[in-house]
DNA sequence: CACCACACCGTAAACGTTTACAGATGTTGG
DNA sequence: CCAACATCTGTAAACGTTTACGGTGTGGTG
């Protein structure tokens, strides 16, 4: 692995200068006769140009961060299936960030964008802390935020819309004669706990159906936590006729202890999940489940990020992705089974 | 975004040179007074040092790139998140490429390695031509390949035992007493296609099972292809009673067919997928699948690449990871329904 | 033939660090 | 009081580019 070739190299070998070659290499205006020895020598080296040493000179690095809580979930995963293209295109390279959900890591990146090791940064933060404000607020490059902040901060933000996704969701059940829905949940001091929470308590409102404590059920974001919230739930009001889950995973325990209980689905019991990662489409029955447009915001923020680059300075920017209901079979029977909606996505292995 | 302090500002404003500075922030040994100075200086400046001009002086960039076909497939999916973190408790940045499958795009990659902007690469090719294999002859920093290299080519290299992985699932559908055991494959034209294909016959020669050809049917790794596929097969071979699908997507698309047809799970038809993918654990019945330890392959990778950025210079090593069988409810039946290998995983949303 | 315009090229400085080397300062011992 | 030495600090070069600026040679014009 010895050093490679420099511009240096190249102007020796051709009996040029390194400013001629630097000329050549960028297009600039050159002779033919130059232009001709200089290539020839670059090829004969092997020559690669070095990103570092352009990032110095030209104070851009063509990388852009992607910062998310946790590598494994699969809403940053569709963010991240939806940026990596966009930035792929644009010329930029992504460098990830899993920040293991917590935010001290988070303010570890936020504090590395000083470094200057890339152009911008996109961020979909747990919460946002004080801590995160002042350093968004100091920020050296531009930031796109994935998730809500408060009025005011310097950057760009791309919002869900958890409360119009759990009134679609809620309005479904009820269309399809459903009284009785419980809620789910999460714990409500996440953010989307709370969110969800208070957004299902408003869409009963909305219908007029009266909001009752012994519906709602709170777990955990996972699929045996989920499982476990339900059968607690059916035990203490059986007459439950619909279920919307917090996330797919905890739809996911309820499809499993509903089966359990003998209870069929959708016609005993609909089942509604969240977020529609791929697991909705997967399992059986199929899960209707709300979209929250995690792919569409990651889209929105890698051109909302790409804009800031190419140097629009305009106010800072809030976009609302609107939420998607994704009716499959578990609320709305056998016959939408399989009714496919392009998630079906290749898989080799190797 | 003004310009930020850079140790010349440091300097000025400690009243100290440029080198006292650097020294300091590096640790090396310094007089309390310069370094109570600089440190205030640095404190009140904000400083943040400049990540791109200590890479090129020092000619280390503290990043490594991970280039996989696709950000959408759950088996590089799968060793993203077992590199992450050791490139990360390494100090190490991940750089991601998504090639698309084009063979043209994973050059390109390897190409970009001179231009020095990562320390190392960790690949998984869709395939290996010879235009990969000059490459990498001539890398200019160390490549560990995830997959299957020829004897000779001078990188690390982790592969998968898919041969061995049919014969495990094989072996155990023959143990529950299947004897008429189909393949549902994806093209054979690819790495995976062939080799499984070839594993598929030599695990029944095994056995002393006879090979036939009706038994073998040929579709694509989608989820749709693959119930096509197996739609095809049971009107062929009616007596089929197991299916060896060559990943989970097939998998899941057989489990649709099946059961539209009226056919149990596993009482009547038991149905292995490959990749062992999250998909496998939601489905219903949960799926039976091999898992070729994708996970695995990552991490070691990544410590393979972590070692070689050490320093370490041994000839190029081979490692072989085994293949595992997740055994679940579609070839073991309900009892095994629920069963928990850890993958359940959280998922938020914001 | 003198002069100018022009195209091309080379010199050198700059980007922000790290570090070899030599100079400055202070300490110790004779 | 000076030599010898240790300790700390500053100067300058280097990493590999890009680019402003001025110099050179050519051809054309008056």
């Amino acid at each position: 692995m010895a050093d490679g070739p420099t511009i240096n190299t190249i102007a020796e070998r051709a009996g040029v200068s390194i400013a001629s070659v630097s000329r050549v290499l960028n297009g600039l205006p050159t002779r033919q006769e130059t232009e001709r020895k200089v290539l020839k020598a670059a090829e004969e080296l092997g020559y690669v140009r070095n990103a570092v040493a352009r990032s110095l000179k030209s104070r851009r690095t063509n990388q852009v961060a992607f910062a998310m809580a946790d590598v494994g979930n699969p809403a940053y995963l569709a963010m991240l299936r939806q940026i990596q293209p966009v930035l792929k295109a644009a010329g930029y390279r992504l460098v990830l960030h899993s920040t293991d959900a917590v935010a001290a890591d988070e303010i570890d990146v936020l504090h590395s964008l000083g470094e200057r090791y890339v152009d911008g940064l996109i961020m979909s933060p747990l919460r946002v802390t004080d801590a995160h404000l002042e350093m968004l607020a100091a920020a050296r490059a531009p930031v796109v935020i994935i998730g809500s902040v408060p009025e005011g901060t310097p950057v760009d933000n791309v919002r869900a819309d958890s409360r119009t996704g759990v009134r679609l969701a809620v309005h479904h059940l009820y269309a399809l004669g459903r009284r009785r829905i419980a809620m789910v949940n999460g714990p409500i001091d996440t953010v989307p706990g709370a969110a969800r929470g208070a957004a299902y308590r408003e869409a009963l409102e909305n219908l007029g159906l009266p909001y009752d404590d012994d519906l709602v059920q709170i777990g955990d974001f996972y699929r045996a936590e989920g499982a476990r919230a339900v059968a607690e739930l059916l035990a203490r009001v059986p007459d439950v006729d619909a279920l919307m889950c917090a996330n797919d995973l905890i739809a996911l325990g309820a499809l499993d202890v509903l089966r359990a209980a003998g209870r069929r689905v959708p016609d005993d019991v609909a089942v509604v999940g969240m977020d529609d990662t791929d697991l909705a489409a997967a399992s059986w029955p199929s899960l209707t489940s709300v979209s929250l447009g995690s792919a569409e915001r990651g889209k929105v923020a890698a051109e909302l990020l790409l804009e800031r680059l190419r140097g629009g300075d305009s106010e800072p920017r809030v976009v609302t992705v609107a939420p998607r209901l994704a009716v499959r079979a578990s609320t709305a029977g056998p016959a939408y089974e399989g009714a496919s909606d392009g998630s079906d996505r290749k898989e080799g292995g190797a």
